[in-house]
DNA sequence: CTGAAAGCGCTTACAG
DNA sequence: CTGAAAGCGCTTACAG
């Protein structure tokens, strides 16, 4: 199995090296006729021009890393398929990185910028803390999905587009008092953080403070938003505490939650109401119904690349987009 | 902020920049002082080499692909990270591609070839179907996983991992039986196809003809694995049809098929029994919780880059390698 | 142990 | 419309 280079194709079509890389290219300073003779033996030859030397040379040629942080997440996934699907659309090249949640996707973008001279990226599914000093001195165009950089040291520099994560917190939570729960469980990450969590949090809380309503220490469960820790942290919570409702700020981790009530003889939305943030496909087709705050999948998606283009190619300033998140009522969640 | 080439840090360390190359690829023949004396500068500077210009150079530097066809498929998602784990020991980088179910593995893989240059492939979660002769000149080792190829005419020159698919289903199919179950539905896909669904259902037939019990052509359900397409499928069977017991093809599709179910008031499994394909992490937190056969993720993950390397360093043929599957009887399945 | 030079396969001014 | 030549940033014999 040869594999051909723009040498070997332009001896065999008769032609110079440059004539081929102006087909290969699509220029239109070719004349029809030469053109297709190049063509035609590109095609006998299933030629592929070498993506290194390409990468090499070429200056203009936009490159933008997609860095997915968790590549178990479902939602994450059902986002970056939605990403690629835009990045068709768009004239620069995409490649997809998915990061352990361990690891630190602002390292991984630096090591990429050197790299592979990327020209752009998305970091989806990250979280703005200390480590963003990295990218200090990092001046290609940056979005963020799903986390706002409002009001953090990127702001000014990093675009963000994600939804409103304290105010639908806090219409979930009032979807929750509006049908009579009272004693409301919040099972999230850390509520000091700068991330959606810690948005959600305060949403959370502000909803029970407008009722007049605390939230309890014991009540705010602390839990990594995977099956097992939040399904552990729910058994845990449950076997002592009690609530009318838990507000579980991912569907994964409210299905976790969701088994541990089971394991305790607790019907859901009888005994206990749960709902869950994100929307993933697969809460429609638990049982009971998973009532979540579903996320716009597709116009984040579309909005990021779209935000992404703008900066790279017109030099636009960071943005900071807000996109609307629907809540989803379903049958996990009763009226008392 | 300013990207470094290897002939800026040659300049600032003062040396050839044959010297630096030698340090960043942690060759032997440099002495300890130029050596720490490059590293340092190369620190300060945060320099990373540009992997175009290695890719084009580099004849022996292995690139192995890893082609995944499905991104929203939570089984091969496990697989990938797990082959992701396993290639970190490895001397060859790694390169992951999403391709989605409709589109052409096998022309992706030649395409990378030709653009990456790369030096192995495995292909998880592929079909062994007519399309695979675009592969008949291919020359580089080739492992798929999840799917055998024995008895294809990929079988001389790739290798495979994967589990007894029917036996599996075998057996399955026969812990129904043994549980009292006559009528067994089966959702799957093509019965004629060549890939392990086929041999899924060949194994569910013989279980049941080893009883005398037909699988009667309506009872044979054929559909795409997914949450929707299974919960349509089952939907239709089931308002008409009826079965004491439904074997899916995969979790995701024992997903649709419960929910559908729950749909038309038949409970799982006091009703209809059901079982799954493949193991994933949610099963066991559904309520009931999912009964499926498990699939060894890391066994998988870990034998299919083992035989590749294999093929790659010492030039070893193909191999079929079968591993071992566990059937795991969860509340889904009931004795009648 | 160290360096000068060739070359990997492209693209891109520049000249015609 | 077409081509000769320089150069992208590395690695690798080869020579010292």
């Amino acid at each position: 199995m040869k594999i051909y280079t723009i040498r070997d194709i332009a001896q065999m079509a008769d032609v110079s090296v440059t004539t081929v890389s102006r087909v290969l290219n699509d220029r239109p300073d070719v004349s029809r006729a030469t053109q297709e003779k190049v063509r035609r033996v590109m095609e006998a030859c299933h030629f592929v021009g070498n993506a290194h030397a390409r990468g090499l040379k070429q200056a203009e040629g936009d490159l933008v890393a997609v860095i997915i942080r968790g590549r178990r997440n479902p939602f994450l996934n059902e986002l970056a398929e939605a990403i690629s699907q835009c990045a068709q659309e768009s004239r620069a090249a995409f490649v997809t990185e998915y990061i352990d949640e361990r690891d630190d996707e602002f390292s991984r973008a630096l090591t990429l910028i050197g790299e592979r001279r990327i020209t752009g990226i998305i970091f989806v599914g990250s979280r703005i803390d200390g480590r963003c000093a990295k990218l200090a001195d990092v001046n290609i165009p940056m979005v963020f999905t799903t986390v706002s950089t409002l009001g953090t040291a990127l702001e000014a520099r990093a675009s963000s587009v994600s939804i409103d994560d304290e105010r639908m917190a806090r219409e979930a939570v009032e979807a929750l008092l509006a049908r009579g729960h009272r004693r409301v469980a919040v099972f999230g990450g850390d509520p000091e953080g700068a991330d959606s969590l810690a948005l959600r949090a305060r949403g959370a809380r502000e909803a029970l403070a407008a009722h007049g309503l605390p939230l309890p220490a014991a009540r705010y469960i602390e839990t990594r938003l995977t099956l097992d820790a939040a399904y552990a942290a729910a058994l845990e919570y449950f076997r002592q505490g009690d609530a009318d409702a838990a507000f579980c700020m991912s569907d994964t981790a409210a299905m976790g939650v969701m088994r541990a009530l089971s394991d305790l003889g607790r019907r859901v939305p009888e005994d206990v109401s749960v709902l869950g943030v994100d929307g993933v496909d697969i809460g429609a087709f638990l049982t009971p119904r998973l009532s979540t705050i579903a996320q716009p999948v597709q116009e984040l998606a579309r909005q990021s690349v779209g935000v992404l283009r703008e900066m790279m190619e017109r030099g636009a300033p960071a943005r900071h987009v807000t996109v609307g998140a629907e809540l989803v009522l379903r049958e996990s969640v009763r009226s008392m």
